[in-house]
DNA sequence: CCGATTATATTGCATATGCAAGTGGGCGCA
DNA sequence: TGCGCCCACTTGCATATGCAATATAATCGG
């Protein structure tokens, strides 16, 4: 083949099979899905300057009463370096604080502060707004399916 | 009450919502599943160089051989300022090229180049592998519902 | 008890992502 | 025609995210 047909073939070959993955790709799905729920989530949590992210770990935080980073790490699937930063931003708002952990001096333990308690039980409802915003999004059935593989597939996850 | 006591309240009633929160939150879900599945598809890809995401992108743009950016970014649902990023990476490793539209001097067409292209063929085998896993780590039903449930959401999503 | 290995966290670097603001080109209507 | 408004992008700023490398502490074998 000469190569200016040749040239023609690679995009030509690109877009065929590009058309192929737009339809299939599950990772484009999950990661526009993220895209669009997160919005619906900043927004109404927006006036309290909290964020989906730094909510999600305050949550993990706020279950544990009390916890190592790598703790935190594991409940959320988040890196620790990833989890470093976040926790970096709640210090800077006083929302969390953290302690020295006796049982182990690498070990560093975190928890909500009052102020951070407080803003996250005000929180709360401006969460449930945006949950049902989502559930909608997806539609009963989907948010409910969702939930389902969700929980299944990072559970399965780590061993 | 006394302050003091009002301030356990507030923890304790933080620590009860914290653990329904975490075992609902659709956001959390999306995200955490986000993060997982990102990492399935970024080691087989690693050695071209190349990132999910910045497949995602040049996957819209192949798909339509030429396309404004507007278009790209409606076809993922991405904010065009991100997709400006992400395009100025590619343009760096001079995968994509952008043209003046001869329709309208505000917008710029993109498309793949030759090298892009020629790599676009390249990663399709190794995204198959990773959609392949991706597949696994949500059990094949679990896969295909979700894609059902993001097409649905993701459509329903933008007039 | 020491040295090699492992575990906990942080930091440097690069990309991903969005909001707000800025730039400059179309476009409709008085 | 020209002014005001809308549209397509880009940029500044801040957070989110992960990998690789680092510092420090624990732990295990000998």
């Amino acid at each position: 083949m000469a190569a200016p047909k040749k040239r023609r073939d690679l995009r030509e070959q690109a877009q065929r099979t590009a058309r192929q993955t737009a339809g299939e790709c599950l990772l484009f799905r999950v990661r526009a899905l993220s895209r669009t729920l997160t919005s619906l989530y900043e927004e109404p949590l927006r006036p309290l300057g909290l964020k989906p992210t730094q909510m999600n770990v305050m949550t993990a935080i706020a279950a544990r009463g009390e916890a190592r980073l790598s703790e935190v790490a594991d409940m959320i699937a988040l890196e620790p370096s990833s989890l470093s930063r976040i926790v970096d931003v709640l210090r800077r708002n006083e929302w969390v604080e953290m302690l020295p952990d006796p049982a182990d001096e690498r070990a560093r333990l975190v928890r909500l502060t009052d102020a951070g308690a407080a803003l996250y039980n005000e929180a709360i409802p401006l969460w449930r707004k945006a949950q049902a915003r989502a559930r909608e999004a997806l539609g009963p059935d989907g948010a409910e399916a969702f939930k389902t593989l969700a929980d299944q597939s990072l559970s399965r996850r780590a061993p």
